[in-house]
DNA sequence: CTCTTGATCTTCT
DNA sequence: GAAGATCAAGAGC
């Protein structure tokens, strides 16, 4: 650590960075290994705290009834986002998985913050820290990921993701604001997290 | 604390 | 024309 490191900038040191590869593999293995790697847009971002899986065969995805202009980037490789509108307001983010015409993705729902605090709060127009990226519309907004980002790779700049450092405590549970299989059990996130969205029951 | 509601617009039927 | 992978503010307790 450089001796003149300023009061607050105390951004953790980042793990190895994660190539495309990482992706092609199971949506639900690549789920819970997000929790705890660092996603950054433009240097600002954080740890991944909760995700949720969507497949082809899931009536929720988006992809379940095929290629569409919307989510084309989903039937694409994987290691690229797929940004989506939602309710006509916010943007929200996907990491596509598997391979090539499997349409799966990984929404990312929460971050703790932990780099470019000062951008996050300018955007959100926020002071604290736990409501900057509690949320999928919340976060992209705090980055600024918006639908000129679809279709970009994760691991080309402005993006850039790195794996955990240490071994984290997953939990699971179901998703959140979806009606069709709502009882299935993809929604993985950082145990006791004060950046959720909302607390896993116990 | 929980519950309800309005905002706002793209996508697909 | 309806639904939607959300959020924030307001009312009520």
């Amino acid at each position: 650590m450089p001796a003149s490191t300023k009061k607050g900038d105390h951004a953790p040191a980042l793990g190895k960075p994660l190539k495309r590869g990482f992706f092609a593999r199971s949506v639900h293995e690549v789920a819970p290994d997000l929790i705890g790697a660092t996603l950054l847009f433009d240097g600002v971002g954080g740890l991944i705290v909760e995700v949720e899986a969507y497949h082809h065969t899931d009536p929720a995805a988006h992809s379940y009834n095929g290629p569409t202009a919307r989510n084309r980037v989903m039937f694409g490789p994987p290691g690229y986002v797929y940004v989506y509108r939602s309710y006509g307001i916010h943007w929200c983010v996907n990491f596509v998985c598997e391979q090539e015409g499997s349409a799966s993705a990984v929404l990312i729902r929460a971050l703790e913050p932990t780099h470019g605090l000062a951008a996050m709060r300018r955007r959100r127009g926020l002071a604290g820290e736990r409501a900057l990226c509690s949320g999928p519309g919340k976060l992209t907004e705090a980055l600024g990921i918006t639908r000129e980002h679809n279709g970009l790779a994760l691991d080309l700049p402005p993006f850039a993701l790195h794996a955990r450092k240490t071994t984290v405590d997953v939990a699971s549970g179901v998703r959140i604001g979806i009606t069709k299989a709502a009882d299935l059990p993809w929604r993985y996130g950082l145990k006791g997290s004060k950046f959720l969205s909302k607390p896993f029951p116990a």
